[in-house]
Formats: structure tokens, sequence, C-alpha cells
DNA sequence: AATGAATGAGGCTTCATTCAT
DNA sequence: TATGAATGAAGCCTCATTCAT
């Protein structure tokens, strides 16, 4: 039973998004993609002509359903409490089931003079998040229902307890584990 | 006037931890460390065997200064508010300055295969510090001072947090911008 | 009009067993083989692996046909001289012949230690040799025609001669010198 | 207590031709060289000049001794039997003791491009135990004592089988051993 | 005189890319 | 369309040599 284009070239990306976060871009060869695969390793460059195109398609393609995914959150909730303490819960099992793709985010990310356009991309996404944690900070504020600090700083605080979580342990959280420290990060908005 | 030994060896260090740590190590070459160490570059090779060896060099040298200073801190103190707000003034001013070494020892964490006795020492740092965290966190608790969280859960997201500003964000802050960050994570801590 | 991979997988094996035997290994560098074999010199280590191996293939696949042609020759003929006579004479002739085969035989052989599995297939083929060689002395002996030497003794100067006379001297032998050496070498079995 | 420089020279040397035989020159380092004699290894540089002329010195030297042994024997004796008897075994005998130097002068005229006074200096040395041989011979066959061969032919022939023999084997011989490959080789000359 | 720190040329090897099938 | 044989650029490392002490 042979496989679509389409499935292939998914496979692919699959096996290169996960090489490129767990072995890093210079460390991850063409053959060994193509190898894991299960193509030939002729057909890799005839699907994204180069590796830095392969690169970019990795970081460039999961970007749209997972920034939907963060950012499917209320800026103006009635109850503030009730959304953030779903909010994280979404996004702490969102960014754990993600983290390859996190990886190589930050791959690029410090990284960010060699491989730019994939920078980009990730660059406009992170903006896009901490703009609309922003919002929804602002308007708990003004509501009197969040701590009052400075709502940029509490929304890239968020972000980096995100990432930082999930990015220095190399192992998987349970589902239990999830639930605690996503609601341990609600005390950053001054909840509970 | 020439440098001895031991400055050269310290220049190449520095260069090696500040290539690796923003180029990644597979993409960073022996020639461009030795050239901005202003070395020969057999020189690096005499003084550090080979590439993986300077890797470990790198991440093991500067590691008991580095811990010494987090750990700096009383786990015990009469004024929790005052220790942990100075606590964490510390670490955001420490980290943000050794933000090139975080990123590396972020690097070898995430590739912990490859990078096997880097990663172990990156790794028992950690531990140590999650471990005094903890202690601060539940002599804190037992005094009633401190939210009532899981406090390993509190201290791991703690050092997520540090971890996570300094290597997804590619540009210094400024020492208010520090001190910002800094209030704002002691309300991880229940403070405030 | 373009080569199968078999011949310039052969040509390789040709140039490399040439320059191994008259350079040395070490001496010997990849991209020399690849410029004489006509073939980019990544296509060596694609046919080959590596160096190491493919010196093993340079002293290994030869040796099935070379073995066989020496060890061509009857243990109890009805005339011994005759036989003998034969013998050396073809062994002088083949041996001419795979000089440079020899001279690799000869440098795995002497450094052993290095050339670990090179050597063991050299060695095996000397033991064969000395063996079928003490087989045809002993029958020789036991009738009455051939010198009452020690056999291991008469088989291992026997091929000593043969090697010794290929090795030290670095220009080819006519045919008519050939016989001359063949012919004297037979006064070692106690004939003429 | 200290060393001369007449011994120290004198270990480096040794150490080199050992070297030089057993592993070849390409792959004997001057570093080990120096290791193994106990000094440092810019003293060899100091002595030697550099590695080209260490190896020119190793073949040099040991020569005109060695050379002055092997031509010790009477080409016009009375007792031919008797003399060519002690000649061989004193020949096995020496050429066993020698057998590294011997092999480093093989390696130097199997590669005489590369070596080139080395291997003059060998190659002469060859030419005048071969005129030897050939007196004696010659003259031995005037008397009517000695096989009427080709005299050069069974002079090479003689030369080869010493140096095949010691080339060839690894391992050492005993002294009865060569008494038995000794007397053997009188059966050349059409003794016995 | 003796040493070894510093150096860079050159070799082996890996691997992304090209191209003929 | 899919493949992998062929290629050579580039990296790491070894090591002979130089030179200041």
């Amino acid at each position: 039973m042979k496989k679509t284009i389409e499935e292939k070239r998914k496979d692919v990306l699959e096996v290169a998004t996960k090489l490129f976060a767990e072995k890093g871009y210079e460390a991850t060869t063409m053959a060994e993609i193509a190898k894991l695969a299960n193509v030939g390793f002729g057909t890799v460059a005839t699907y994204f002509e180069n590796k830095e195109n392969l690169l970019l398609k990795c970081v460039e393609e999961p970007m749209a359903d997972f920034l939907e995914e963060v950012l499917r959150f209320n800026t103006q909730p009635n109850d503030y409490q009730e959304e953030i303490h779903q909010m994280t819960l979404k996004h702490f099992q969102l960014f754990s089931e993600k983290r390859l793709y996190l990886l190589l985010l930050i791959h690029v990310t410090s990284q960010w003079e060699k491989y730019m356009k994939p920078y980009l991309i990730a660059n406009k996404a992170a903006r896009e998040m901490s703009d609309k944690f922003e919002q929804l900070i602002q308007n708990g504020q003004r509501e009197g229902k969040l701590a009052e600090a400075n709502a940029n700083v509490l929304a890239i605080s968020y972000i980096s307890l995100l990432l930082g979580l999930f990015l220095s342990n190399t192992d998987q959280f349970s589902e239990s584990a999830l639930k605690l420290y996503a609601e341990n990060a609600t005390r950053l908005f001054g909840l509970q």
C-alpha cells in the first residue's frame, strides 16, 4: 500500500522536526532524515529543495495551527480567574505536546543570524502571543482582577516560564504534573 | 607584551563559550574559535585536546563559581519577603550577566545524549539549585509566609522562568528591566 | 563511454594496491588514489567506506585467485623433477607478475599490529602455501627423490626466496631471467 | 646520573630505527621517538635537524659495521664447503640479529623515489654484497666445487632468501632453527 | 644545550547537492 | 516522480617544525 505524496512529505517534515530539535540542525544529516522517513534521500531534495528550506518548512508549516491554538482564549472574559485557569492548563498541555516544535523554535531563535527566515516567523509569533497576553492582562487589571504589574513584563514572564519548563526538562510531564504547573503559573497573574 | 598561557587559555574558553552558545556546537568551527581568540588554531588543540573536550571545559570550569553565586541565599531568613526579593534580583542580574553560559547549558541539556559529560554537570547543578530552592520554600511555607504550592513544582517553575527569559530573548535587559522582572517573579512565591 | 561501477571499483583497487605497495599505506593519500583512478575523491569513500577498509579489500579480494594459482601443483607427481621444475617456473612468473600485490602483503605483515585484519588474511595464505609445499617435499623425500632436509624449513626457505627476490628488486625481470632464477631455486629441493 | 650527548643520540637512533622499521616512517611520530628515547622532543630536532635526516642517519650510521660483518668471508678459501657453511651460519645469525635494520632497509628500498639518499646507501651495500658473493661463487665454480649456475643469479637468490626469511617472519628464530636454515641454504650453492 | 609551547599545512572523513536513470 | 551514485567543499585532527626560554 503506497503512501501518497502528501503523506510522505509529512513524514519527512515530522522526522526532520524531531531530529533538528533533538540533535540540532547541523548535526542532523539529510540521509538520516530520509532513512527515518522511509524515503530515498534524493526524495527529500526533490520535495524541499535543500536542507535550509526544509528547516524553514519545519518551522513555517505548523506555525499557523500552533499559534491559533495558543491564542484561543478570550481577552475580555467575564470570569478572569476561570479563563486564566483554563488558558494556562491549555498552554501547559499544548507546549508539552509540542515540545519538539518549541525546541526547534528556540534553536532558530538563539541562532537567528544564521536562520533568518525561520527566526522571523518564530519572532512574529512570539510577539503576537505577547501582545494578546498583554491585552488580557491589561483588561483584567482595569477591572481590578489581576496583579498591578507591568503587563509586558508579566506576559513575557509567562511565556518564559512555559518555554523554560519544557526546554530545560528532557523528560515528559504527566497530565497531573502539568495541572500542578499550570495552577502554579496562575499565581504570576496575581490570582489565587 | 605577551599574554601568559593562562590568559590565552581563558580567551579561548570565553570565545568558545560565546560561539557554542550563539551558533551551536556543530556550527562553530575550531578555526573560528582560534581566530577570534587570537591564537593559532593548533594552539586550541594543544590546550584542549579536541573539540569535544573544549565543550566540556566550557561547561565545567565556570560551574563552581556560578553555582556558588546562585546558591548564596539563606534558606531560613528572618524576613522571607526581603530575602526572596534580594534573591530574585540577584538571580535575574546573574542570569542576565551569564546569559551565554546559560545558553550553552541549555544546548547541552537539550541534546543530552550527544553531550553526555557536560550534560551530567549541568544536570547536577540544576538539581542542587532546585533542592535549595525547595528548602527555602518549605521553610517559608511552614512559617506561613509563602504560598501553599508544591515546593518542587514552584522551585522548578522559578528556574524555568529564569532560564526561559534569557534564552528566548536575544537582546540585553537593562538594569531597571531586570528589577521589574525580578519583582514580578516574587509573585510566583506568593509574595506581595 | 561510461565505465560501469564494477570497472571503476576495480580501477580504484588496482591504483590503491599499486600505491600502497610502492609508497606505503600512510604515505598514500586518498586524493592521490582517486586522481589516478579517475574518480572524484568522495567516490573512493562511497565504494570503500574508509582508507583502512580499502586496504583490507586490496589484500582480501585478489587473494583467492592468487592462492589458487600458487597451489596449483601436484603433491604426488610421477616425476618430481619435472613437477618441481614446472612449479618453480610458474611461481617465479606469478610472483613477478603479482609483485605489487606481494609488496603489499609484506607491508601488512611487517606491521601486523597495525593492519590486523589484512595481516590475518596474508598469514593464513602463507600457512596454506607452506603446508602444501611441505606435503610435496615429504612425499618426494619418502620416494627418495628430494633432499633430506627438514620439510618445513625447506618450504619456508623456498617461499622466502620467492618473496625476497621480488621485494628487494625494484625492477622487472625478463622472462629469461625468471627462468634462470626458477631453475636455480630447484637446487634448494635437492634436484639437479 | 646523566647520560652523555653521545649516549642520548644513540638512544634516539635506536628507538627511531625500531619504530621506523616496525611501524613505517610515516606512521612514526617524532614525539613518539622522543618519548621512548627519554628526551624532550625538541632535542631530537636539535640532534638530527629533521625527520628525513633522522631516517638517513638510521640507515647510514650502522651500515659500515653491518657491511663489514657481512663481507667478512674469504672468496678463495681452501675448503669451499667449510667456508660457505660458516658464512651462511654467520649470515643467518647476523640477519636475525639485525632484523629491524633490514626491515628499515627494505622500507627505504621499496619506496626509493621518496627516500633517495637512504636508498642509494642501501643499494650500494647490496651491490657490494652481491659482487663479493659472485666472486666466491665464480672461484668455487672454477675449482669445480660449486654448482654451475649463473653466479649473479645465485648471489641474488642467496641474498633474497636471507632477506625474505627475516622480512616475512615476524617472530624470532631460535639458534637451532637458524642453523637448520643456514644448512639448508648451502644447497643453493650446490653443496652437500 | 635542551626543551616544549605555538603553529599551520595537509590528510581523512562527512555530507549537502547534483544529475542521469 | 523517485532515486542514489558521484562529487568536492569544509571540518577536525595530527604532527613536523620553529623559536623563545
